[in-house]
RNA sequence: GUGGGUGUAGCUCAGUGGUAGAGCACUGGAUUGUGGCUCCGGGGGCCGCGGGUUCAAACCCCGUCACUCACCCCA
């Protein structure tokens, strides 16, 4: 038997790596710009991290987990998502006393044990975001503004649209929450059999379900925007002036709830319809309590997590691609090829970028090799550039070669490729 | 966890009971030191796996596994 890679993992190749190289690139430029910094934070946890502030009820913790005793018998956990590492880590390391106003931005692998389908994977990569210390709206419209400017910068800002939404207060969202739960009750025979387990366990998530039966009974429940406090309902009113003013397009969504628990007041999405089912690039929101609830200083907090995959395959095939050989080096001979690997190590010094094939294969052969590696030239070493110590440039885009000695070889080479970089 | 679709060469796929195919890719050659175009050759497959029906199965039947899309969930 082949071994084979575990469901739901996948490989990524050179032919896609290019992609996550330079997406990386975009992402740490923008975030660097607002403030952010990057945080390297572990792929295993204690298990307990996740199921408390995650939510016991939640479908991550109660199914979805990779989860097990270790030789050490400690139950731990392989992260399934980023926020609870970032704030365990904050109070570990005392920030919220020493420094509680910290901008910070990670970039990782998570891990939930679903079933794959179209943008969802068991090993997932996102870029998370954690802004802490700040409880004025100012910070959200900040975040989000950052997490605009990275989609327009990556040219999809045309293709998501963001939705934002208000859940309120944790005591705002206690009372809601009773509201619909009431509210559910009354229609409760309408309702889907998934719905009727939510009312008692979660009572939000009424609001997001697919089931168009669902859709109709909650057509006309009560929004959480109607039910927040006069703090809540500025703070809100605030964050969509802020983003008004930064040219930041968005639309209130007021049944958009989020499947963590420890979301409050502000909650936000990214979109897309070309994803099938996965419609959800990025998403996030407020956690105010998360950090006292971990056993730290009271210090609110928000962030947001894009899904990497997803984007790449909303940025394409053509978005990036795979970096061709500047020089290949064609030769005949043993002493011919002491003078390639010679010769092309110059050129490397040089930040050049060659290539050879170590076999003695014919030069048709390494031409056809050349032409198919996307070299842009070829230097070729035969008997009589042996002989005369010299070297023959070809460029293989215009069929053009010159004999050369070896230094002015390396000169023009180095010069030509210079230039083109520049362009 | 539940459903649908698909499993044949490295890749994309054809092949409806009678000796396994094409295109692309790879590789060698077309007067012995030059690529892209063309032509000729070559390597490569327990036809996902196991069982059954049949003189005979890639093909029909049963089971199983994998991949994939959707439900669900979420990034």
């Amino acid at each position: 038997m082949k071994v084979k890679k575990l469901k739901g993992f996948r490989d990524v190749l050179p032919e896609e790596s290019p992609a996550w190289i330079k997406l990386e690139q975009v992402v740490s430029q923008i975030f660097t710009r607002y403030g952010f910094a990057q945080v390297r934070l572990p792929l295993l946890e204690q298990s307990t991290l996740f199921s408390r502030t995650i939510g016991e009820a939640t479908d991550i913790v109660e199914k979805e987990m990779y989860t097990f005793v270790d030789t050490g018998g400690e139950q731990i956990t392989l992260r399934p998502e980023g926020t609870a590492s970032a704030v365990r880590a904050f109070v570990e390391n005392g920030f919220d006393r020493s420094n509680p106003k910290a901008r910070w931005y990670y970039i990782g692998s998570m891990f939930r044990r679903e079933r794959p389908q179209k943008g969802r994977f068991r090993q997932f990569n996102q870029v998370g975001v954690e802004c802490f210390g700040w409880k004025a709206p100012g910070a959200d419209a900040d975040v989000i503004t950052m997490l605009w400017d990275l989609f327009t910068a990556l040219g999809l800002s045309g293709r998501v649209s963001l939705e934002i939404n208000s859940l309120g207060c944790a005591d705002d969202r206690k009372a809601y929450s009773d509201k619909l739960a009431k509210y559910g009750a009354e229609r409760i025979d309408k309702l889907c059999d998934n719905c009727k387990k939510r009312l008692g366990k979660n009572p939000l998530r009424i609001l997001d379900c697919k089931s168009p039966s669902c859709q109709e009974a909650t057509a006309d429940a009560p929004s959480p925007v109607d039910s927040l406090c006069d703090e809540c309902t500025e703070h809100f009113s605030t964050v969509r002036i802020l983003l008004d003013d930064q040219g930041v397009p968005f639309k209130v969504n007021p049944r958009m709830v989020r499947g963590l628990d420890y979301y409050s007041r502000t909650t936000f999405e990214l979109l897309t319809t070309e994803l099938g089912a996965q419609n959800a690039v990025a998403a996030g929101g407020r956690y105010d309590a998360l950090v006292e609830q971990l056993g730290g200083r009271p210090t609110p907090g928000l962030g947001f997590a894009i899904g990497l995959e997803r984007l790449i395959l909303l940025l394409g095939d053509e978005w990036a691609s795979a970096d061709t050989p500047d020089v290949y080096m064609v030769y005949t001979g043993a002493e011919a090829f002491l003078m390639a690997m010679r010769l092309r190590r110059l050129l490397m010094l040089r930040s050049t970028t060659t290539t050879i094939d170590f076999e003695q294969r014919s030069m048709k052969a390494q031409f056809k090799s050349a032409n198919t590696c996307g070299a842009k030239w070829a230097m070729v070493i035969g008997e009589s550039e042996v002989e005369k110590g010299e070297v023959t440039v070809k460029n293989l885009a215009e069929s053009q070669q010159q004999t050369l000695s070896i230094n002015n070889a390396i000169e023009l080479v180095s010069t030509k490729i210079i230039a083109s970089d520049e362009e």
